[in-house]
DNA sequence: TCACGGCATGTTAACGTCAACATCCTCGAC
DNA sequence: GTCGAGGATGTTGACGTTAACATGCCGTGA
């Protein structure tokens, strides 16, 4: 019994007797054998293996986007190598794909390299590569939610219940993501003739909102705040709640991500809501497109909608300032 | 020049003249030279990835876990391979197993294979494996937080509160942990002579929290629940809130994990933390001592504190039963 | 001057798989 | 009965790396 004959038994070749088959499978079975992964992907140059990095595999949208393309890798019959950057910056990043490539990956898929970008870390030549939003779109293939759209739909909705304007807790200044909710809001509030109050910065925590809640109550006018994230947001409640402000009745608060908890804070938090899923899925696609096909497509740009989910911790304005 | 110069700068080999590796590091540079990962796991027999079956990937305690897994595989030289189930049964675990076995790993990491048991669970032999909490403690070495002293710990904290007796509502009962919390909590009670109340069985969701609040509240003593995770806490606590319940005046509410958003829930939850960083490092360095030192751990369980955190959501009991 | 030790470099073979080619067998047609 | 077609199986070599061994060079000491 050749090697060869197993091989293509494992392959499932046409040319093979029944019984042939059966007494290989047979074997297969017996001495619990399973082809060698190493030797096929250096016979055939391909591994059946991409590579992700992610920055922070516990945040919400992190690890629900890795999950995605876990499962998309998955009908598609690849497997996902994860590597977990500490920090986003470049250094990391590219150290991050040296391990990968070590690891012959036919693709790789960059979640949130914040500060990385297209000339500073060095990727492979001809590895094809796709991202989340981020700072490589026009030079690779991207996929992110409509950032801007989900932030001016959250401000349209919190001007329709007649507020006056609306402050903005926003995530860290290197983000990509954060930057274009922020564009976002400040559009909405510039085509309607609003005021555009100075923007509030945290990093994304729950701390963060907590912490800076103070300085968002230090403006008298203050009746509806938009957050960058629902965890900041679920800051700001709790500190708000402490200082015996009523949501919505005093000031209405708005999320981003819609994240599972989001209807179960206390008010159930308005938010808008970004499919994850579908962004893994689209991310998969993209990459395997280029993989499979060798397609070029650096500048692919997809837009995943982001629509604002409306719940109790938003409505009318007071008919004045802040208390 | 030949390959085998090539190598030997690679590995930092010693009988390299400095003129020579200089030259070589500058071609590699130069050419983009990497080493081929494949023919090196092919001539080696090592690959130096470890694979990582997790369950639900999004859910905290799982992506917390794997994030820990993989900053601790990182910085011992690990790549990891992730494969997620979409359920946690013994057929589709296998098919897990399979595909990773495929991918040629140096051990496995099985993060919650509820229903999987060692027996129905084919695995490959001299496969390197530990897991979280599960049914394959003693067959594999194991790791998982002290989930019955922590149960026991939350109740007690709630006994000294005055309260008659403690509710339980507990995660699904295929669950190892799940059952291990319910196991310390009714230990707890008959420990100290008090009525030990039907459990409720959620599944794990804020969802099933809320849903299950009204059988909950069914009890008109109830004064205090003992929750199998802080994503249920959260469902009840905003049944409760809708009912005019106050927490923790009419009923105190105790969670577990630990999840970030915990501390900043209304009221905060008190809760049980589970470390999963720690476990993470644990599973990794447990992992690691059978992969390199061929060490033989397979009654080995190691068991993580998990302290109980005390925050807004509990107080005294009433002096009567609910209203 | 020559032999030998020791260091730098080159050569060979093997890891497991699979494409390509080679061989062998069976069966049908003349 | 012979031959050829075509299907089933075997053989060879190459993928890139590295351990083991082979070669070649230099300097030192007799």
């Amino acid at each position: 019994m050749s090697t060869q004959t197993v091989s293509r038994v494992a392959h499932g070749a046409p040319s093979v007797r029944d019984e042939t088959r059966r007494r290989v499978l047979d074997a297969m079975d017996r001495l619990g054998y399973s082809p060698n992964a190493a030797a096929r992907a250096l016979r055939s140059g391909a591994s059946g293996t991409i590579g992700v990095i992610a920055h922070q595999l516990a945040r919400t949208g992190e690890s629900r986007t890795v999950e995605a393309v876990v499962e998309a890798a998955r009908r598609e019959g690849y497997t996902v190598s994860l590597v977990d950057v500490q920090t986003p910056g470049s250094d990391d990043v590219s150290a991050a794909v040296q391990r990968l490539s070590h690891q012959t990956i036919d693709g790789l898929v960059i979640i949130r390299a914040e500060t990385a970008t297209p000339t500073t870390l060095a990727l492979p030549r001809r590895l094809p590569v796709v991202a989340v939003d981020s700072r490589f779109v026009g030079h690779h293939p991207a996929v992110g939610a409509d950032q801007a759209g989900g932030a001016a739909a959250a401000v349209q909705h919190l001007l329709d219940l007649r507020h006056a304007t609306v402050h903005h807790l926003a995530g860290p200044a290197a983000s990509v993501p954060a930057s274009s909710r922020v564009d976002g809001w400040r559009d909405a509030l510039v085509r309607t003739g609003r005021r555009v109050p100075p923007v509030v910065v945290g990093d994304w925590s729950a701390e963060s909102g907590y912490a800076l809640a103070s300085e968002l109550l230090a403006d008298p006018e203050l009746t509806a705040v938009f957050c960058g994230n629902d965890e900041m947001a679920s800051g700001l409640l709790l500190a708000l709640h402490e200082r015996g402000v009523r949501v919505p009745q005093d000031v209405s608060v708005v999320g981003f991500d819609d994240i599972p908890l989001a209807r179960f804070l206390w008010p159930p938090l308005t938010t808008v809501r970004q499919d994850f899923a579908a962004i893994g899925e689209r991310l998969v696609e993209l990459l395997l497109a280029q993989v499979r096909d060798g397609a070029v497509l650096a500048n692919r740009h997809v837009t995943v909608p982001a629509p604002l989910v409306v719940r109790a911790s938003t409505g009318p304005a007071r008919a004045s300032g802040a208390s």
